[in-house]
DNA sequence: GTGAAAGCGCTAACAG
DNA sequence: CTGTTAGCGCTTTCAC
C-alpha cells in the first residue's frame, strides 16, 4: 500500500518507447499502428496497470461518458430498483452512472443537482422530490439535458417518463367499489407530489364514475417511514366507517399493514388493502397483499432511451412517455 | 433546450471583468478579495449558471472529491441500503459517489473496477463477488486505496469491514437446536462466497458444540432469484427429516418461504425458518419470520471511516472491523 | 505510420 | 489584493 501517483499515459509512452499519441491511438484503436508498437504499448500498459484518466479524456475530446441520476432515496426499493436498471442500460451504452440522492429535500436536491452538473455528464435523469423542482434550473443553466421520471413537475417542457398513475388508481379504486366497498381511504405520502396527486385524482374519478353511493377520504402520512404507522393508527382510532384502504406508496402499504395488525383488524374481512408497488414478499404476508405493479425496469429503459434520443436530436420536441401498471389481485382485497 | 457549451470559468471572468484566478479565489474562498469584485463574480456566476468543472479542478489541484463503490447488485436491498448509507457518509465529507455493480460476475467486476479507477477516486469501497476478487489488482495497480466490505477475500491485506458471520450463524443455529430441532438445513447461495462460508462454518460449529444428536445439511441455490425456489422445492421433495431451515441470504429466505407455502408445509409447526437479513415486511408474513439483523448502515459508516483513515495514514496497518448481528425472534421459529 | 505541440477548464505558484 | 503563467492527463491537429 505504498502511496504513489497512478501511472499516466506519459509513463506508458516512456516505457514502450513510443510517443503519447501512439499510446492513445493504440488504446482507442483510432489509427493504424505498426503491430510491433501495438505489442510494446500493450505490454507497457499491462505491467504498469495503466487505466486512462476518464476526466482528462473528456476534457480534451469533449465527449463525456458519464450520466447522472438523482433520486429521492436509495433506501427505498422503488428508487433502488430504478437505479439498478438504469445502470444496466447505461453500461450497455458504455456510460458510467453518477448517483445522488436528495433525501426528499428540495434544498439538498439543488445541491446534489449542482454537484452532478459539475461532472459535465451527457445528461441527468432525475426523480424530483417536489412539484416545483427548482433544482432543474441548475441543469438547464448548464445546458445539461434532463429527463424527468416518475413525478412530473409543474413546468413540463422536458422529456418525461412516468406511469399512468391516474388510470392505475382509477382501475384499482373501481375494483374496490365493485367488490362492494363504499367507503375507501386513500393513504398518501403527500398529495402535492405529482404522482401521488394523479393517483388520488384517479381514485376520485372512479368514485364519481361509480356513483353517489361511494365515498372516499384521504390521509397524508408523509415520507418518513417511522412516522407513518402512528398517523394511520390514530386515524383508525377515530373512524370506523371505511372498509378498504388504498395505499399510494410502497412505504405506506407497509405502514398500513402494520397499523391494521397492531389493532387486530382482520384483512380482508374487516378491512381490505390495496397498495401501489408490488414486491415478492407481498405474496407471503398474512394475507397476501393486492398490489398495483409499476414497471420499474421499463421506466429506467425508457428514461435511458429518452436521454439517448435527446442527445441524437437536441432540439426535438420533448416527449412524454406514460407506461401502464398492472393490477395484481391477492387475498387482501377478498375474492 | 438549445445546445451549447456549459459556461467555463473564463466566461465568468470576462463577464465580471476580473481574472480567472480571482473567480477561482472567490468561489473557493481561498484568498481575500475586494468586496466589490466578490459581488461582481457572484452575479456573473448567478447569471451564467456557472458550476465549476469538478474533473478539471481535480486534475489541476490533484485533489479528488469522488469515491467509488462497487457492489454485486443494486437490486438486492442489502446492497442498496449499503450504498444509500454510504452515500450519506460520503456527502457529509463532501464527496460524490460513483456507483458500479458487478452482477455477481467476476469478469464484469474487473471491467467495472477499471472504470472506477479511471475516475481517479480517492478510494474504492467494494463488496467482492467472489473469493478470488481479481478485480482488486486494478485498484492496487493504480494506487487507489481499497476498502473491502461484507465478503472477505482470500488475500486479506486490505482494510476490511464485515459482520461476525461465524458468531451470528453459531447463535442462530444454537437457538434452533435448543428449541428442539435435530436436523437443520442451511440454505446457502454459494458456499465459496466468504460470508456464506463463514455462516456455514458457524452452523457446523454450533452442531459440533451441541452434541452428536444434531445433524445439519446444506443446499446451495445460487444467486439468481428465479432459480432458487425450484431448487428448494425439489430438495423438499426428496427429504422429510429436517425440521428447520436456516437461510443464509435475504433472497434465499424469500425462496424458502415461497417453497414452503407452495408445498403447504406449515411454519413453524412442520418446519421452522430462520433467515439472515431482517426487513420490516418479515413482521407481516404468515407467520412472521425470525431473522438475523445485519447492521447495514453501520457497515457503511465503518467502511467510510476506514477509507478516511487510510487517506490520513496511507501506510498504516490494514484494519479488519467485525460488527455483530442481532437475532430477532419471531413466530417462524416457534415459541 | 509516427511524433511534436496545442489546448480542454481549472488552480497553484509567482509577479506585480 | 490582483493578474499572468504554467501545467494536470489526455486527444487532436498538423508536420514529417
Amino acid at each position: 500500500l505504498i502511496h504513489r501517483r497512478s501511472p499516466s499515459i506519459r509513463d506508458v509512452a516512456e516505457r514502450a518507447e513510443v510517443s503519447m499519441a501512439t499510446v492513445s491511438n493504440v488504446l482507442a484503436g483510432r489509427r493504424s499502428v505498426a503491430p510491433e508498437l501495438v505489442e510494446r504499448v500493450h505490454s507497457a500498459v499491462e505491467s504498469l496497470g495503466y487505466v486512462a484518466d476518464i476526466a482528462a479524456r473528456r476534457m480534451r475530446s469533449n465527449q463525456s461518458t458519464i450520466a447522472g441520476v438523482l433520486v429521492p432515496d436509495l433506501a427505498n426499493p422503488f428508487f433502488a430498483l430504478f437505479v439498478a436498471a438504469l445502470e444496466k442500460a447505461a453500461l450497455r451504452s458504455g456510460f458510467d452512472l453518477l448517483v445522488a440522492s436528495s433525501g426528499e429535500d428540495p434544498e439538498l436536491e439543488k445541491t446534489r443537482m449542482r454537484a452532478l452538473v459539475g461532472w459535465r455528464p451527457i445528461g441527468i435523469i432525475a426523480i424530483p422530490c417536489d412539484t416545483d423542482f427548482e433544482a432543474r434550473q441548475h441543469a438547464t443553466a448548464a445546458a445539461v439535458p434532463l429527463v424527468v421520471v416518475d413525478r412530473v413537475p409543474n413546468d413540463p417542457p422536458a422529456d418525461v417518463v412516468a406511469v399512468d398513475n391516474y388510470k392505475a388508481a382509477f382501475d384499482g379504486a373501481m375494483m374496490l367499489f365493485q367488490k362492494g366497498h363504499r367507503a375507501v381511504l386513500a393513504v398518501a405520502s403527500d398529495l402535492r407530489t405529482t404522482n401521488i396527486g394523479e393517483r388520488h385524482a384517479g381514485i376520485l374519478a372512479a368514485a364519481a364514475a361509480f356513483g353517489d353511493e361511494v365515498e372516499t377520504s384521504v390521509l397524508e402520512v408523509g415520507s418518513r417511514p417511522d412516522a407513518m404507522r402512528p398517523i394511520i393508527s390514530e386515524w383508525l382510532n377515530r373512524t370506523t366507517t371505511i372498509t378498504a384502504m388504498f395505499s399510494l406508496t410502497n412505504l405506506a402499504t407497509l405502514a398500513c399493514f402494520g397499523a391494521l395488525m397492531e389493532r387486530g383488524i382482520l384483512v380482508p374481512k374487516q378491512m381490505a388493502l390495496l397498495g401501489f408497488d408490488d414486491y415478492e414478499w407481498m405474496n407471503f404476508t398474512g394475507p397476501p397483499i393486492s398490489a398495483i405493479r409499476q414497471p420499474v425496469s421499463e421506466m429506467a429503459e425508457h428514461a435511458w432511451a429518452a436521454l439517448a434520443g435527446r442527445l441524437r436530436e437536441p432540439l426535438s420536441q420533448p416527449r412524454v412517455t406514460r407506461l401502464s401498471c398492472q393490477l395484481v389481485l391477492r387475498r387482501s382485497t377478498g375474492n
